[in-house]
DNA sequence: CTGAAAGCGCTTACAG
DNA sequence: CTGAAAGCGCTTACAG
């Protein structure tokens, strides 16, 4: 193993102090040091290559240029992709981002908290799971500076940025409604998290403002373990027995993905029979029977905000705690 | 800023001296301790809250316990899901991951080294980007472990992770000759990169070995860039003028996922007129007009190999440097 | 059984 | 203009 060169070897071949090597190579007291001095220190770090260990500088300086981003999972292309924003913004701001996966689960989010706060983050941008407020509180208690993203709980005193769920969610069932539909089922999740509540809420809003007749059984709550077996018998429901819906709108791309996927297997008119829409994207809707119309998410505002706030904080400002929600957009295609 | 609680502060509160604090907490010299001692500086711990600062600790030990993955974009599928593969199985060894994201230039791929470098990261796993033969060798000869996963050169003394692409892409080409197809298109990338062209020659090798005609304009290498015009040229190419082929093999998900979007404006009945088969996965694929036959890559094998062979090397084993070849899978589905 | 001391690789206030 | 020294929060060989 080669020896890592460190500044005192620096030090020894320009035949100087340590102090003068430092000061030389982070540009500081530049007024008040030779010229000849510096450029010989300069000329030693160039030749040995020598490179800062960013470790020590982390232990004195107490900061690691580093945030965590605690995802569900970083498979899952939302997170992926907001993950890659974040990367590029905090790297333009000179920061590393690690990355953790809480997989749903409050336990392992506490864990991975643990383990990332005794690594220094400066700061953690968090999708939250659901019930973890304790463990976010408590973090939050511990003067880190935290950001949520996506998720976030009612009456929890810290920066959130979101999309308009709610909102959104109006908007495409008042858009099925325009279109002459009237009898609209909704696939939700089975959770609370009240970003995905506020969903339903939306939509629920929506019907009830149009005039049309709310039905509870065109609303299915499938539980996220099952999907593919619920979303499936959920879809027979609505087609094949009473409900009779004529258009059906998906919560979030995973069961849409799982819905499209059993809507391949029934023939049906899209969107004269049953109109589409569904919330989040993926690379999957232009390619299904008919385009499928979405709502696409504000990936890059979300991240770049999260990015601003975090590093915002980190550097001490005082940033007014409110929630920042940016709209989605509509997309509408073939299917309604 | 409520003060973090240092070793120093556990020692005080105990009544002994931090190196005591340390041999207690991390479970050494336990025999020739004193019980009552350890229970005094273990319950001190515990009231004050003490966490072992892991940056004090990675400076002493030179060990950050953090690999770096770096990939072209970890925004893209196949990425994330091997990042999450291998975030859950370094975890289990105690270990973190830094990600970052090259975006196919040598550039910011070298720029990503230097900076990891610095953090002291115990070892890199790269999906090195075309070009990078020099700078993947410089990091090598730093003597920190390095293994590449995914693509690879030709003649680098480096540890290897990769599918068979040659193989799977032979395998593929001769099924779609075994269902009676003669003329067999193939869509892959304009790249140096030594995987992707495998997997052309795999396909060519088939087209020769089983008798068939084998014409160079049943290939058209696609630039990334323009990817969706280039596709739908090919494709337009492919189908409506000389070239009437009847099966199209894409030698990448992005490839397919493009082609599947132009192939939905097009009349042909799949598979009869039209046989489909691709390289890669996509939750797409199963939503097309018909599902799509594809080559399911052996990530989970690629990771849990490559978190093995980087932390047998960050440990100081004296592995065999010889190409890990893990074989892919061929999943029919009706498009072929 | 326990503590004082050195050291990991930096930065920085201080003295000269 | 420059260097000696302290200190960030740990670990560990050594002395007793």
């Amino acid at each position: 193993m080669k020896k890592k060169v460190s500044i005192k070897d620096v030090a020894l071949k320009a035949g100087v102090s340590t102090a003068l090597v430092s000061y030389v190579l982070n540009d500081r007291h530049t007024n008040r040091i030779n010229k000849l001095t510096a450029e010989k220190i300069k000329s030693a770090a160039k030749e040995l290559n020598y490179r800062p260990n960013s470790i020590a500088q982390s232990l004195k300086a107490k900061k690691t240029h580093t945030i965590a981003l605690l995802v569900a999972d970083i498979a899952n292309p939302f997170a992926s992709q907001i993950a890659r924003i974040i990367e590029d913004e905090m790297s333009n701001k000179g920061y590393l981002i690690l990355i953790g996966s809480s997989d749903e689960k409050v336990e392992k989010l506490e864990q991975l908290i643990n383990i990332f706060q005794d690594r220094q983050v400066d700061g953690f941008i968090i999708a939250p799971v659901q019930g973890s407020e304790k463990c976010i509180l408590e973090l939050a208690n511990s003067q880190v500076p935290v950001v949520l993203i996506d998720r976030y709980f009612n009456n929890i005193d810290l920066p959130v940025i979101t999309t308009n769920n709610y909102g959104a969610s109006y908007q495409a069932t008042e858009h099925l409604i325009k279109r002459g539909k009237k009898n609209i089922g909704l696939l939700a999740f089975e959770t609370e998290l009240i970003h995905l509540n506020e969903r339903v809420n939306g939509y629920k809003r929506a019907v009830s403002d149009k005039g049309l007749i709310s039905k509870s059984e065109n609303i299915k709550y499938i539980n996220e373990a099952n999907i593919d077996r619920e979303v499936a018998k959920a879809i027979d429901y609505f087609l094949f027995e009473e409900a009779k819906i004529d258009a059906l709108f998906f919560a979030t791309n995973k069961l849409a993905l799982s819905g499209l996927k059993k809507l391949m297997t029934v023939d049906i008119k899209i969107p004269d029979e049953l109109a589409l829409i569904t919330f989040d994207e993926s690379e999957a809707f232009d390619i299904f029977k008919v385009p499928v119309s979405h709502i696409k998410q504000p990936l890059y505002e979300i991240a770049k905000e999260a990015v601003e706030l975090i590093t915002g904080l980190i550097e001490g400002k005082n940033l007014k705690i409110k929630p920042r929600v940016y709209n989605s957009k509509l997309i509408i295609k073939h299917s309604s």
